[in-house]
DNA sequence: AGCATAGGCAAGTATTCACTTGCCTATCAA
DNA sequence: TTGATAGGCAAGTGAATACTTGCCTATGCT
């Protein structure tokens, strides 16, 4: 089952998050199309296998979702998890900016 | 200066969300208030130096404001880096839950 | 002054984690 | 069937980090 803690830590490499920020750019895209935008737009010189890893974590947090279509894998943005973690601490907070004061 | 990694890297430890946790119940408790609360309440059996760092790591993250009276410092807990954060994959996400579709 | 309380600093350890290297499987095209 | 492409598995390495231990400073009470 995927808990709070899977999110918080597949969270905490800036790697996966630009992963996810291209995933959010462009969705189904497959390992090797990642990878060249990492290299590419980021220019980070990563392997193909450290990539995979990541984009492992991301979906054991519910991040990441994928699909099979022969040989290629495709991996799309799950922003579902993403609602739940921030306001954990934001539901019981006061000092909350007002949406507008009449 | 406070980065978004400096927020992630916060968030990814369990002792730290849960001081967090704490802190959004009860504003401005002391190091030793914390520490008798985690040991009590969530029974974690950590030390108070250990306590002490992850609050360094929390302020740092500017998710945690202090302030010095006499021999006493007060934690309290600041959500305003939380807001941001989320919203980096929310922002450019169509399949979000509509409020009222007119 | 003397002692207890609240907290800080710094070095050492042990675990976690990101990344690499090497090899293997599966699908598709020639 | 051979070769190329897309991806997976697993062991090993190095760096980051959570935690401990030991000692030190500052404030407040009696």
């Amino acid at each position: 089952m995927v808990v709070a803690d899977d999110i918080f830590k597949a969270l905490a490499d800036p790697t996966r998050r630009t992963i996810l920020d291209e995933l959010a750019e462009k969705s189904g895209q497959t390992l090797f199309e990642i990878c060249s935008r990492l290299s590419m737009k980021h220019r980070l010189g990563i392997s193909r296998q450290a990539v995979s890893q990541h984009l492992a974590v991301l979906e054991a947090a519910g991040l990441v979702g994928t699909r099979r279509e022969g040989r290629y894998k495709f991996h799309d943005l799950n922003t579902a998890p993403l609602r739940q973690i921030a306001e954990r601490w934001l539901v019981s907070d006061t000092s909350r900016p007002e949406e507008s004061t009449p």
